[in-house]
DNA sequence: TATTGTTATACTCTATAACTATA
DNA sequence: TATAGTTATAGAGTATAACAATA
């Protein structure tokens, strides 16, 4: 009953909790503030971003895809509802005629320009003015690694099986299983 | 035409993108497979540590929602779909009878110990097999300082309000306000 | 008056899978 | 066969504001 060890996988949690609810509360807070700038929710913001940073070449939309944590069908979705609002015009591709290149108009880079100075105001705010510019480079070094790793295999649209079949929802009895303590964090 | 200087706000805005694409890649995959080990999402799975972490004495409504990014309405939907699976039980306080207690359930628990290997061992795959010990600790460090930080203030339910007005998204002919070339990152 | 929590409505988004077309 | 993208449909979740009750 209760686990001494503070055990490996506390510190990890924690950090993992840290990374989550900082990530979450600026993410939710770019969010309200977008929604009032320009009318665009921050996934809509970060899609418009990837389109408008490829210039006039525009961009693939499963290249957009895999550089977001979006569907292929979410995405259809999400650039449809920036196709309705004339921010972004798409194309058939001319070298390959199953893809689609999506292209930023000039009202979604005017609304890109009014956006991006509120958006990098508020993560700066909210984030870097509480952190030294080391401090700063450390994290960024770390988790650009990570994530690089990250977005090296998934390949998108593939995910993790899962490692232990569990009482899928309603089943209310039967032996407990893994952890033995009431105390959660492992 | 073309921004010169690397700026501070291109490398605040890279460790930002390092940060929100790292913990929006393992959120989802996380959220993918607690759906397929115990049937609930991610944020369902997060509410219902948070009550399992209470034990006996259970966790006031309130208290919970400021300890995520969740709404109160939101809150309310969550727990009852937790409620209506039997793993959570809510009980009017004792000593406030405007607040609510959520007290997990024996179902609620299992399902939580059942969870929790397969979680961990997610996040310690995706992120901690690919950082040495000393650098989670430093991230750790950083980021739970500014988590802490922002849990303070913003008590929820509030949000910043936008810092300039833009065109309400179909305006499409303003003069071009604030950046001035077409890269984006500044 | 401020807080706690719920409800109601409308809307947005997502999951899933089927489907077309090209490589 | 595999990849690119869209569509359809059902369901889940969210935003907003109004509401009741207690502090």
């Amino acid at each position: 009953m209760g686990i001494p060890e503070p055990s490996i996988s506390a510190d990890e949690m924690r950090a993992w909790a840290a990374l989550f609810e900082t990530s979450n509360i600026v993410q939710y807070a770019a969010d309200r503030n977008l929604r009032d700038s320009v009318g665009l929710t921050l996934a809509q913001f970060e899609i418009l971003l990837r389109i408008g940073e490829a210039g006039t070449d525009g961009r693939r939309m499963t290249d957009i895809a895999d550089s977001l944590t979006v569907s292929r069908s979410g995405l259809t979705y999400q650039v449809g509802q920036l196709e309705r609002k004339e921010l972004v015009l798409r194309q058939p591709a001319p070298d390959d005629d199953r893809s689609v290149i999506a292209h930023i108009t000039p009202t979604g880079l005017e609304l890109l320009r009014a956006g991006i100075p509120g958006y990098v105001d508020l993560v700066r705010e909210m984030l870097f003015d509480r952190l030294s510019h080391a401090d700063l480079m450390t994290v960024t070094e770390i988790l650009d690694d990570v994530r690089r790793q990250l977005k090296e295999q998934p390949k998108r649209s593939t995910y993790r099986r899962a490692r232990r079949a569990a009482a899928p929802v309603g089943t209310g009895a039967d032996a407990g299983p893994a952890a033995g303590a009431v105390p959660i964090a492992e």
